[in-house]
DNA sequence: TTTTATATTTTGAGTAATCAAAGTATTATT
DNA sequence: AATAATACTTTGATTACTCAAAATATAAAA
């Protein structure tokens, strides 16, 4: 059984390997997302390295190997299933959930897990929309864009929100920038970079570019709809 | 801040120096409720002292101050709140409740631990019928007398049951003696050592003296009536 | 009382995880 | 190409916990 620790630069890993194919994690990132110094980042991973878990090139990086994907996916999917438990069912606040996720996902066990799964409805989405590893740790991934890539005058649904911090997310909440949510976009200023958006039955809410980009919606199709029709 | 294994140090100690006034705990017995050799128990006793959580008496044995004894209710509160949430929130098996609850109640927050207090409605006892210390630390105690002291034609119900083990608790919940069962002596032998109780609705069930005396009783009054008329 | 048994403490060593600071590559700048 | 800046690795030390085995005290038996 892996460690608390590892279990923890599993999933940094993890999350920050995604989408990247081949590509090393550098180390000082690592140690970063895991909250420890360089030294013993390296240190670290080549004891994970050791164990099969990863591969590692000194002065590149690293990057899991399989079954180092496979563990921490299993690690995600108590995180986001222990989220959505959090909120659901406890009522705990949205935007700390994920801290307190962060603590329970080492401890619970695959009993404790399977009782939350049936409770929540085998549920495939976290509160923030980020989707669910299955029991076997496979992910379903669907393909989104997101705010910033759509134009004026385009209505979609908010399906995941890419920040994890507590400010990011009560500033969200307030907003009514939430899964879930329709949206439609007032204005955009590719200039000044920043658009408009304004959630069903709430006020517009000006975001920067780098804000937009981390909501994810659904459908897509509205972007390639209205880039015809131009 | 109490690292989990003091914690786990000073909920032993807790329970194992409760009803005794003034009385040391032997070295051998606190490492054997822990879990750890005598040598390690010694030494982590002696920086426990050091805080100020335990009075240490070398070659005698340890003993909680009142700080120690505060905080040892608060890890046997978050304890035996989560054993109640796991049984009737997520309907894990009452025998496995225990341990699943041994490992949470040193991660759990005190904003979760509130939610769950409050969905389960301030409960003052956990499936055992162990009383719930308050958030302020204050353990309601009532006195109560055990199927063993009872007599021939007594009616009692079963308030708490004084082991935490798997086996006997399926043992327990399989005769139907849990608590708030309502259950009649049919005999008691006092040479033999040994009690028949008939569980309401159930088949009568053999008892040692040794297992009748692991399941407390109210109210207690039936044993002196039936003593008066004999 | 002397011996034996039992409980406890001490000692020395090991594991897992960490940091600070010194040393070493690699990349960027002049 | 030489220098400076940056990223990474190594080293040595520290903390919290643990065990096995040797040393010591206390209690029980002879």
């Amino acid at each position: 059984m892996a460690s608390r620790t590892i279990e923890n630069y599993l999933k940094q890993l993890w999350l920050e390997q995604q989408d990247t194919r081949g590509k090393y994690v550098p180390m000082g990132k690592l140690a970063a997302l895991v909250g420890v110094t360089a030294g013993t980042a390296t240190t670290m991973v080549k004891a994970i390295a050791d164990s099969g878990l990863a591969k590692y090139a000194p002065r590149a990086g690293v990057r899991l190997t399989r079954a180092g994907e496979q563990l921490a996916l299993h690690v995600l999917r108590r995180h986001r299933l222990l989220e959505l438990f959090l909120v659901e069912i406890l009522g705990i606040d949205w935007s700390d959930a994920h801290a307190e996720a962060e603590e329970l996902e080492h401890v619970i066990s695959e009993t404790v897990l399977a009782r939350i799964d049936l409770l929540l409805g085998h549920p495939s989405v976290d509160p923030h929309g980020d989707p669910i590893p299955s029991s076997a740790g496979k992910l379903e991934a669907p393909k989104l864009c997101s705010l910033a890539e759509l134009h004026t005058g385009n209505t979609t649904i908010i399906a995941r929100i890419v920040d994890q911090s507590s400010e990011f997310l009560r500033f969200a909440q307030s907003s009514g920038l939430v899964p879930k949510a329709q949206v439609v976009i007032e204005h955009t200023n590719p200039q000044a970079g920043a658009i408009s958006a304004r959630p069903d039955g709430k006020e517009p809410v000006m975001l920067s570019m780098v804000a937009a980009a981390k909501f994810l919606v659904r459908p897509c199709a509205a972007t390639r709809g209205k880039r015809r029709n131009k």
